[in-house]
This record gives structure tokens, sequence and C-alpha cells, in this order.
DNA sequence: AGGTTTAGTTAGGTAACCTAACTAAGTTTA
DNA sequence: TAAACTTAGTTAGGTTACCTAACTAAACCT
């Protein structure tokens, strides 16, 4: 790590550079044990958004995933396939088409999210209260500075 | 989001959840802006092992990435052929090789540190000291869960 | 020497991302 | 109301990241 000129101009590019590297590596990490879901991480947090965030257009999921609709057509298709969402018209605008998460869908959204806790637990379990409320508040700045434009 | 059974049982899974998600999304995020950088996500923190993890071997490379060796072939092969890393033969062992950035890749690293920090400064400077130390707690903390086995 | 392990690459597959170009439906306007 | 624009989503086509399996070549071991 490189030497700080001022305190807080290097600290900060210092966060932002551990952000990025610990948000990288965690998610490798989880993607080893999301494998079993059968799921790619993708679908697994584009699931989540369906089954946690409601009834929604594509174009919604698209904007809550923070892709391009062309990313989102085959994930959403692969999640129809496996019968963990379904597509209804919407009925006030004939070219869009609402999803909705299947019981089948939020079953197996409960059971990864409990082989993640049971990959987490322990290390989550064992961390002072202090800790785990930092990384509480954390994750909720980071979706904070995701959402930031431009 | 689900409701609590016990505070403590659910919250982890929230937790869990959480952080993946939180995750999921800042990197999509500093993707957007890494991009002008002319690298990709995974390239670039590639280099950043080897720009500050210090003149290492490729097997070294992979597992400070938590991927398999075939996953960092193309990796360091786009790097050398963009002159951001050089590789050398290790001394000691004619299968190995040693790779170590070139002042490029360094000088590369830095506008991709102040690019990122550019985005992230204002949100970050105008946090509160006490959100920042739960951030850079955070970052460490996320690190050592992702080295965690099995 | 012969057999095993280790460093790295090659081959081949799936999936995630993008932009550009398209279809079809909805909206605005002359 | 017909023409022109906008919006929802898909299709086409490209790059990159990840994996496992199979390989080459060097090193180690006995």
């Amino acid at each position: 790590m490189p030497r700080r000129a001022t305190a807080s101009r290097w600290s900060l590019e210092d966060l932002a550079d551990a952000l990025h590297s610990a948000s990288i590596h965690l998610l490798r990490r989880l993607r080893r044990e999301d494998v079993e879901t059968g799921l790619s991480p993708a679908r697994l947090s584009a699931l989540s958004v369906v089954v946690f965030g409601g009834p929604l257009r594509i174009s919604a999921l698209a904007r809550a995933e923070q892709v391009k609709t062309p990313t989102i057509t085959p994930i959403v298709a692969a999640l129809e396939r496996e019968g963990l969402i379904a597509r209804n018209p919407d009925a006030r605008d004939a070219r869009a088409q609402i999803l909705r998460a299947t019981p089948r869908g939020r079953k197996l959204m409960a059971e990864g999210r409990a082989r993640r806790v049971a990959l987490l637990a322990g290390a989550l379990r064992d961390l002072p209260a202090e800790d785990r409320a930092a990384l509480r508040r954390a994750a909720a700045l980071m979706h904070q500075l995701s959402r930031r434009e431009p």
C-alpha cells in the first residue's frame, strides 16, 4: 500500500480500494457456495429481487440490478425455465410483462439464504456485536454508494 | 424481507444477504467507472495484486484472486500484452514465472484508484467519520470472511 | 531410471455483460 | 387520423470470466 501524503486524502483512496477488493473477494467466495443452489450469482440476485421486491416489470428488474435490459432477458428466461418465476401480461400495457416469484422460487431463495448463512454463520456469530453492526451499516452504505450518479 | 423468528437467527441471514447484495451492486457500479481505465474488473483486481503485492508467481496471483489457474492465464496474458506487467523466469524453478508490475502498470493503477475515489469521494467525504470507520472495518472483515474454508 | 507432484497452458463449455439493431405497442402531434 | 416519436422487450453478435479435464514440461523422490 502507498504511503499517505495527507491522512484524509489517501485514506479515501484506500477505503475505495478496500471496498472494491473486499466486494470482489467476498463475492467470489460466495459464488462457490451458491453453485449448490444450481443458480449463478446473477440469477440468484435477480430472483432475490423478484421474491422480495414483489411483482415487477422486466425493465424494473434490470434497473434494480443495474444492468441493461439485454442482460436481464436471458436471466429472466432461465428463471422462468426453471419454474422459479412466472411472467404475466401487464393489463395496462401490452408491451410489458409482470414478473412474480413462484412458490418454488421462494423456496429456493430461502434455501440459498440458509446455505449462505451456513457459510458465514460461524464467522458472523463469533464476531463482536460491534463488528456485526459495522457490517450491517456498511452494507447499507454500499447500496447507497452504488446508486450514485453519474 | 422476512419476519424474524428469533432476533439473532434472522438477523444473521439478513446480514449475509445484505452483504451479498451490497457487494454485487457496488461492484456493478464500480465496473461502469472502471471501464474508462480500459481494463475489466478482474484484470484491474489482478493488476492491483501485482502492483501492491510485489513480484509474485502466477499461481500465487491465482490464489490471491481466489480463482483457478486457468482463469488467471488469459488475465495475465492481457496485462502483459498491454505492457502493464512483465513475466520473468524464476531462477530457482524453470517451470515458474515471476510477475512484476511495469511503470505503466503502476501508473494506470494509480489512475484507476483516482477515478474510483473520484466516484466515491463525494459520498465518502460527506459521511460521518463513524460511517467511514464502519466501512473500513467491514472491508477488512469481508476479506477475512472470504478466506474462510470450506 | 521410473513414477509422482507441481507450474502453467490449452481446450471446450456456460454465463454475464455490453452495444446496435430490431419488433411491436403506446403516445404525441400536425 | 396518419405520421413520427417513444418505450418495452428481444435478438444478434462480441468480449470476458469462470470452471473442469487434459495436457506439457520441469522438479522431486526413491
